[in-house]
DNA sequence: TACCGGTTTGTAGTAATATTACATAATGAA
DNA sequence: TTCATTATGTAATATTACTACAAACCGGTA
């Protein structure tokens, strides 16, 4: 939650903002204060805070503060840390591996369901796939091109922006395009998206909240997390994001019933389990 | 706070138990139930829930279900659980996230400080890097690529096995090879490495504990995980491997002082994380 | 610059919710 | 039974969250 709305806030209105600050300036504070001493600090009306849990995809007040403090609870157990030169290689894997765990648990905590069924039933009525990421996200889009062409429909993943453009505008009505962008602000990722519309082909985007890839989205999956101690790449958003798409390639699986379950069960035991 | 109301339950008034109860019963709903409709199901006046909540030492309804709700958080025990074909949405990507992230759990508290150090050292004494991965391991390869190449050495990953078992025959003793599998019993990567070996280079894995791949190289750093819940390839080893190689390649940046950190993390700004 | 359309923000009122004060009912001991 | 004590509920009140609407703001156009 406050990964989200650390992630969120420069897309939010102006006073909005003033309302982000708060919370992240004293979250343990704020899980304690009724909105009107939020709206006071912050020096703003009511109805703004109101508007603040809403954009954070929280029906009301109540809800975001339940949120927070479940946020803020957790962050006891596993929690981001980062790394300095003289720790021992134990100490490190731990502060990495902790990092990584608290960003899934997040991740859990801010499934939104509604999205997902969405996404879920495009996929349903798509006659196929094409995944698109670049950088680190061609890496994920690969991974999901594997699990989505066992489900029964032609898939393939693109990492090349200027093939990705081509093959966008090649859709049809039945396409559907997975989009991957750890921050969604890519501008060519978002043509691609936006040529990709053209074509009348739906979009499911692999994104952070509110970003700009996911607001020109049918279905945004988001995935927001602290990346703050990351060295390298968003290791964290990477391991996100496949959990994610696992969840959703799962979620078409399930619908399939039981046989279909089974049968991918075979299929990966013939295939990955003994070799790769 | 669950604790408490179990032990206390038996010395709070008669009326006051029954609210016990309804809580217990299901703690999640109670959360984001309103004090009214507590009353309602457990058949008993809006005030006795207050004096049920100051019974437990909080100052309010509000603290009550604050207190509560972070404890439920807290309980972040993760295990594995099977999907099945009634499981909504919600509960689904529960599952599959807390399977994830109960395998990093288990890969935190299995890390081998030796094997470890020993890898570290191992990059500090080559001169280039081959990663090599096959199906899903391919994703895993690419993505070490990735952070390998910006630590100051060439780093490149090759997915396909012909390519692997030529590459490694042109290495010699200052090459480094990091070859990944999930089973560790791939033949094409067990001769790829005998073949790496023969021509002198080192070899790490990352594979499972004690598998043939693990016993040909000089260094496995084992990732294990209980792979069962599955459906179409080995996510959450996929996810370990990152992870592990995430800890490597930072494990080495960590030796190289804080000046490398800082580069790095000056790179990463400036590449991936307002454009990815 | 003045005006228009849309967006953002605040004001004021309403509904819901928690809390208090008090009255009634239950319980138990003499 | 009767009284004292405790437990529980009723009804009023205060607080808090939320809604509808109006004012202010902003960017573009004439």
């Amino acid at each position: 939650m406050l990964a989200k709305i650390k992630a969120a806030r420069d897309t939010l209105r102006k006073s909005e903002q003033k309302v982000a600050d708060v919370v992240i300036a004293d979250p343990e504070q704020s899980v304690q204060s009724s909105i009107q001493s939020i709206a006071t600090l912050a020096s703003v009306s009511e109805p703004t805070v109101i508007r603040f849990c809403r954009a954070l995809d929280c029906v009301g007040f109540q809800q975001f503060k339940l949120k927070l403090a479940q946020d803020l609870a957790r962050r006891g157990t596993f929690f981001y840390q980062d790394v300095t030169v003289d720790d021992s290689s134990k100490v490190l894997a731990n502060k990495l591996l902790d990092g990584a765990i608290a960003s899934l648990v997040q991740i859990r905590d801010q499934i939104n369901e509604d999205q997902l069924d969405r996404a879920i039933a495009l996929y349903e009525a798509c006659e196929r796939v094409e995944l698109y990421g670049s950088g680190g996200s061609a890496v994920v889009a690969e991974d999901a091109q594997l699990k989505f062409f066992r489900l029964g429909k032609p898939a393939i993943a693109y990492s090349d922006p200027h093939i990705q453009h081509a093959s966008a505008a090649l859709l049809d009505k039945n396409a559907l395009v997975i989009a991957i962008s750890h921050s969604g602000r890519s501008s060519d990722i978002l043509k691609t998206v936006e040529i990709a519309r053209q074509s009348q082909a739906k979009v499911i985007s692999v994104t952070a909240t509110r970003s700009p890839l996911a607001q020109v989205s049918d279905v945004a999956l988001t995935v927001d997390v602290n990346e703050d101690s990351d060295i390298f790449s968003p290791v964290k958003s990477r391991l996100g994001q496949m959990v994610v798409l696992d969840v959703l390639a799962v979620g078409v699986a399930v619908r399939g019933g039981d046989h279909m379950l089974e049968q991918l069960a075979r299929a990966r035991r013939a295939i990955d389990f003994k070799f790769v």
